[in-house]
DNA sequence: AATCTCTTTTTGTGATCACATTTTCTGAAA
DNA sequence: TTTCAGAAAATGTGATCACAAAAAGAGATT
C-alpha cells in the first residue's frame, strides 16, 4: 500500500473538513496531479487527509458531479479516461464558454482590475523563465479567472473551472513531455481589448489563446501523449 | 413541522440511496417544485426520503456543486436567490451552450434519432393540451437533451442541466402565474434544420426557442414575478 | 505456465451517535 | 407591544461501526 502524495494547500480558519478535502483534491486534479485512469479510495484519501471517510466520500461526490471524477458501476472512482474526440470537445466548449464569459465581463472591469490582470500576465512570464510549471499554470488560471469573475453574475465560471478539471489529468501528462512551457502572447492582445473595452476582440483574443495553447494539441499529438502515459 | 412533499419518482433496483435522493431531489428542483430561498433540512429530507442523514448529505452537497442549491455561511442550505440580472445571465448562458452544443450535435443526428425527436415535440403538444405543465417541461427538456446527446463526446450536457437547474425555481414561479403554457413553434424550425444538416440553421433555431420561450421574460417580467413570490 | 475455486482482504454504503453551533422558544423587563 | 436574555430544541459535522459487494490472494488442477 502505496501512501498518496497530495500537493500541500493551506486550511484557513473554520473550514470544514470536508470543505478543505474537496479544494485540496481539486486543485490537484486541476494542476494534472493525477493521470487519467488513475483510481482513488476513499480509505487511502481520508488516511492522506488524516481524517475519515464521511467527509471524503462528500468532497468526491461534488468532484464527480463536476466531472473531475468517476465513479464507476462497479463502485470503483477514478479519474476519467480522455480521448482525442473528448479532447477536442471539450477544448471547443471552453472556446465557446470563455469567450463568452469574457465578452460579458468587458462591460463590468474597472480600470484597476485592468491592471491587476495585467500583472497577472507578467508573474506568469515570472514563473515560465523560473521554470515552475505548476505556478505559472495557476497564474494562467488566475489570469482567466479575473477577467470573467469581473461580472458580479458569472454564472458561467463554475461550468468553465469543470472543463479545467476535466481537461487537468492530460495537462498533467503533457507537462511531463513538454521540456519548455510557453504561453502563446494572445494575453497582451486580450488586455489591449480590455482597455479599449472592444467586447469582440476580447473573445477573439482569449478563443485564440485556447486554441494556440493547450487547444493547440491536434489529435495526433494528444492520442501520442496518451499512448505515452499508459 | 410540516412534512414535506416531493414529486415522486421510480427508483430503479440496485440503486443506492444516496443516487435516489440526489435525482428525487434533482428533478424536484428541475420543474420548479422549490421556491427561491427556500431552506431545507439535511434530517427533513432524510425523512421525507425515508434514509438517513449521511446519503441525504451527499445528495445535497453534489446539488450544490452544481448551482441548484447553496450551503450558506451560517451552515443552512437554502435554494438560490435569482436576480433579474442573474436571471438574465443564465439566459444567455443557456443560449451559448446550448447553441453550440446543437451544432455539434448535427454530423452525429441519424434519421431514426430525428424522427424520434419530432416525437418528443409532438408530446409536447399533447401535454399542453392535457393542460399538465410539468409533463410539459420534462418533455421539453427532454426534447432538448436528446439532441444534444447524439454527440457521443456530448460535455456540454452536463453544464446545459446545471443552467436548467438553476433556472428551475424561477420556472415554478412563472408557472404558478402563467395560466396558459405555449411553446413557440421554433421546434419544427430546428427539427427541419437537423434534416438538411443545416448546422447554423440549427442553432439560430435553438437560439431562438430559448429567447422566445423562457428567454422571452425580460427584466421587469422577472422582476414582477420574484415580487409576487415573495 | 495458465486457469479455476475458495478464502481473505479491501472497499463503498448507510445508519447511528456525540459534539458544537445555530435557531427557536419562553418569559421577564422596558 | 417590543426588546432582550437565557433555556430548549434543532441542525450540520464528522467519526465509527456493521454489512454486503468487490477485488486480491492462495493453492490446487489442468
Amino acid at each position: 500500500m502505496k501512501t498518496l502524495v497530495l500537493p500541500p494547500l493551506g486550511r484557513p480558519d473554520g473550514m470544514t473538513t470536508h470543505d478543505y478535502a474537496f479544494n485540496r483534491l481539486r486543485q490537484a486534479i486541476m494542476v494534472g496531479a493525477f493521470r487519467p485512469g488513475t483510481s482513488v479510495t476513499i480509505r487511502g484519501l481520508a488516511e492522506a487527509l488524516e481524517s475519515s471517510p464521511t467527509p471524503v466520500r462528500e468532497a468526491l461526490r461534488q468532484l464527480t458531479s463536476i466531472g473531475a471524477l468517476q465513479f464507476l458501476e462497479n463502485r470503483r472512482i477514478v479519474v476519467p479516461h480522455i480521448t482525442p474526440a473528448r479532447f477536442e470537445e471539450l477544448i471547443s466548449l471552453r472556446i465557446a464558454l470563455e469567450s463568452h464569459a469574457a465578452r460579458r465581463a468587458v462591460a463590468h472591469l474597472s480600470e484597476r482590475q485592468i491592471e491587476k490582470i495585467a500583472a497577472i500576465d507578467d508573474s506568469i512570464e515570472t514563473e515560465i523563465r523560473k521554470g515552475d510549471k505548476v505556478a505559472a499554470l495557476i497564474a494562467n488560471q488566475a489570469f482567466h479567472r479575473m477577467i470573467y469573475t469581473a461580472n458580479p453574475d458569472a454564472v458561467a465560471m463554475p461550468l468553465i473551472e469543470s472543463v479545467w478539471l476535466q481537461l487537468g489529468p492530460i495537462l498533467g501528462i503533457a507537462m511531463e513531455h513538454v521540456t519548455e512551457l510557453y504561453v502563446v502572447d494572445r494575453h497582451r492582445e486580450a488586455i489591449d481589448a480590455l482597455r479599449r473595452r472592444d467586447e469582440q476582440a476580447v473573445a477573439d483574443a482569449i478563443a485564440a489563446d485556447i486554441r494556440e495553447g493547450i487547444g493547440g494539441f491536434d489529435q495526433q499529438a494528444v492520442a501520442r501523449l496518451l499512448r505515452l502515459a499508459a
